[in-house]
DNA sequence: ATAGCAATTGAAAGCGTTTACATCTTTGGT
DNA sequence: ACCAAAGATGTAAACGCTTTCAATTGCTAT
C-alpha cells in the first residue's frame, strides 16, 4: 500500500480527489490476474473455480480488504437477501422475543431482518410495508391476520412472499395459535373451580385478531355454561401496566356481590397492573380475586404471587417464522400452517373464588 | 454482437415469460413523454422541475404503481439510506426502547434500520458489524465504547460515522452518561442513610464500559467514607431476573452481621429477582434490605414495594443518538458529547438500615 | 421582434455486480 | 497421441437509477 506512489497507468486504488477508493472486483481481479467474472464466481460458487484460482482470488481478495457491493449485487440479481418484520409494538416482550429469534435464523440463512412497528395502526402498517417494499425485501413477517389489501396486492405484485404469525389463517401462510381457544381453556379452568363471574381485559380488539378472539374465548367459555359476561367486565384498555391499574378500578369498582372473581387478561403486562393495583387497594390474589395474564412475559414467574399465565412459544414462533419464509422464499412447497400450542401455566393467582 | 442491430420490438410492460414486469423509471418517461432524467428529478427534486411536468410525471407513476428501485438508488448514489444498530442483547427492555425511539426518528428522516444484536460479545458484534457494513449502511449507533479496533477501522474505511451510546467517550461521537457517577450518587444515598455495608451486583463486566463503572462507582463511594465493599459483596452474574435470584441467596447466606443491608443493581431485573427470591424467603424489603435497580424498566414501578431505581432516559439516548448520527452523516459539524443524566428514582424498596 | 439569460430537459456515462454465451483448457478414452 | 466432451475462464450485456454537461426552451427587457 503505497499512497503516493507516482504510478504513470490508470491507478485503481485512488480517485481524482486522492482519497484511496473502495476496492472493487476489478481491482482484484487484476491484482489476481484473472478476469471479474472469475471474481465473481469464486465468491458465489467456489466449487466452480480451479483451486489454484480460487485461492488467488481469494489472496487478493484479503490483500485489498475487498468487500462485496450489496447493492450493486442486489441490482444484479433482484434480490436484496433482506427481509422485513412488522410487529405492532416493541413494547410487548412477546413481539420482541419473537422478533428476536426470527431474526437470529434469518441472520443465520444469510439475511438480514428490517423491522418496524406498526403501532396497531392499519394505516402506518401499510406505509411501513411499502416502505419495506420499496426497500426491496424479498420476504416479509407479519403479525396477525388482518391488513390493507392494498398491503397484499402490493406484496403479490413484488412477488414477495408474507408469513403471517401469532394467530392461523386459511388462506396465508401462518404460523401461530388459535387465540381463542387459548382463553377459552383457561375460563373453563376457572369455572371448573366454581368461579361464576369472570371478566376480560384486553388491548385494542380493532383490527387485531389476537385480542379480539381472546375475549370471545372467554364469552365462550361462560355462554356455554348457561353463564353471561357482563358488559361492564369486559374490558378494552390501551395496553400497558398502567391500562391494567385503570382496569381494576373500573371492574372492582361495583357492589361486591357483583365483581368477578377473576380476570383473564390480554397479555402479562394487565395483569401485573391489575395485581399491582390489587396489592395497593389490599385486594388478596388469589383469594378473592383470580387472574390469569398472557405471555408469560419474563416477570410474570417472580411476581408475589407468581402469575398464572398462558405461555405462548414466542421464540418458537419467530424461528418457525423464518424458516417458513425461507421456504417460501426459496420457492419450495411446504405446509401452510404451523400450529404452536399455548399453554396454561398454573401459579399462585389462581383459586377457588370466596365462598361467601 | 451487432451494435447497428435494431433491437427487437421492447415491449416494456412483460418480459419473456409473459409475466407483467414491475414498471421502471423508464416505462413511466415513456407514458409522460419525457426522459428518464426527468423522471429521476421528479421524484428527488421535485422543484427543480416545471409544475405542470412534474405532475405529468406524477401522473404517470401513480398509474403504472411505479416504485423506485432502492438498489439502483443505492448502487447509482452510492448511499443506502440505512442504518445499522448493534446492542448488547433484546432482553434488557432499556436497549429495546433506545432502539425503538433511535427508529422512529431514522424512520422520520427517511432511513431505515437494521438492527443486530451481540450477546455481550465482541467477536459476535464485529461479524454483525461487518454484514451491516457490507450492507452498505451509512451510519452506525453503537452502545458502548469498548469495540473491536477493525471495526473502528473497517468504518472508517467505508468512511460510516459511528455513534456510540450509553456510556461517554472523549475520542468518539457519543449519547450517553456517566455510569460511575450514577452509581456513586445511589451508594452515597445509602451511605448517608446511614448503611455500612453495601453490596453491587451487576451482570457482565468484561469489555463493558456501563457494568464496570457502575460497580466502580459503588466501591468509590464507600472508599471515601474509609469504608471498604466485601468482595464477597461485590457480584457479576448471567443478566436476567434468574440471576438475582441466585444472587440473593450468595448476597444473605453469610452470618446476619457479615449482610449487606444495601445492594445496588446494574439492572432493575437483577434487582427483580434478589426482590422476589427476599420474598420468598421472608427477608423484608426495605426493612431488612434496602434495593436500587437501574433503567426504570416498566414494571419497576408496580412492584411490591415499588423499585427504587435509577432512570436512565431510554428514549432520549435514541432520539439524540439518531439525531447526531443524522449530523454526522450529513458531514455537518456536531457536539461531540451529548450528556444524559440519569435521576435516582426514590420509591420503596429504600429505608435506613436496620439497627440491630 | 430579439438578444441575452436563466430555467428546463435530454443524452449518455457511470455505479459494481451477475450471468448468458463464447472461447479456451483439460481430461479421459481409445 | 488425438479427439471429443467436460470444465474453466473471459467477454460483454444487463440491472435501474443518478448526474454531469450540453442542448433546448421560456422569459424579460430592450
Amino acid at each position: 500500500m503505497n499512497p503516493d506512489h507516482p504510478s504513470p497507468r490508470k491507478n485503481r486504488s485512488s480517485n481524482s480527489d486522492g482519497r484511496t477508493r473502495l476496492p472493487v472486483a476489478q481491482d482484484v481481479a487484476e491484482l489476481a490476474g484473472v478476469s471479474i467474472a472469475t471474481v465473481s464466481r469464486t465468491l458465489n460458487e467456489p466449487e466452480k473455480v480451479r483451486p489454484a484460482t480460487r485461492e488467488a482470488v481469494m489472496k487478493a481478495a484479503a490483500e485489498l480488504g475487498f468487500v462485496l457491493n450489496s447493492a450493486a449485487r442486489a441490482l444484479s440479481t433482484r434480490r436484496s437477501s433482506t427481509v422485513g418484520v412488522i410487529v405492532p409494538s416493541y413494547g410487548n416482550e412477546v413481539f420482541v422475543r419473537a422478533l428476536s429469534s426470527f431474526q437470529r435464523t434469518m441472520r443465520a440463512a444469510g439475511y438480514q431482518v428490517l423491522a418496524a412497528s406498526s403501532e396497531y395502526d392499519l394505516a402506518t402498517e401499510m406505509q411501513e410495508a411499502a416502505f419495506l417494499l420499496q426497500r426491496g425485501v424479498d420476504g416479509l413477517m407479519l403479525v396477525g391476520g388482518i391488513h390493507d389489501p392494498d398491503l397484499y396486492a402490493r406484496a403479490e405484485r413484488s412477488q414477495v412472499p408474507i408469513i403471517q404469525s401469532f394467530s392461523l389463517s386459511d388462506r396465508e401462510y401462518c404460523v401461530g395459535f388459535d387465540n381463542r381457544e387459548a382463553t377459552f381453556r383457561a375460563a373453563n379452568y376457572l369455572l371448573d373451580l366454581g368461579h361464576k363471574r369472570l371478566a376480560v381485559v384486553t388491548g385494542t380488539r380493532e383490527n387485531n385478531d389476537r385480542a379480539a378472539p381472546r375475549a370471545e374465548g372467554v364469552h365462550l367459555a361462560m355462554a356455554e355454561r348457561g353463564l353471561e359476561l357482563s358488559p361492564a367486565h369486559d374490558l378494552i384498555v390501551s395496553s400497558g401496566i398502567v391500562a391494567g391499574r385503570d382496569a381494576f378500578g373500573q371492574l372492582m369498582g361495583g357492589p361486591k356481590e357483583q365483581r368477578p372473581t377473576g380476570i383473564i387478561c390480554g397479555t402479562d403486562e394487565i395483569a401485573l397492573g391489575i395485581m399491582s393495583e390489587a396489592s395497593e387497594r389490599g385486594v388478596d390474589i388469589p383469594r378473592t380475586l383470580s387472574v390469569i395474564g398472557f405471555n408469560d412475559s419474563s416477570f410474570s414467574a417472580v411476581l408475589s404471587p407468581p402469575l398464572t399465565t398462558i405461555r405462548v412459544d414466542a421464540d418458537e414462533i419467530g424461528k418457525s417464522s423464518a424458516l417458513a419464509l425461507l421456504n417460501l422464499m426459496g420457492a419450495k412447497t411446504m405446509v401452510q400452517v404451523t400450529r404452536i400450542t399455548p399453554e396454561l401455566v398454573l401459579r399462585g393467582t389462581v383459586a377457588p373464588p370466596d365462598k361467601l
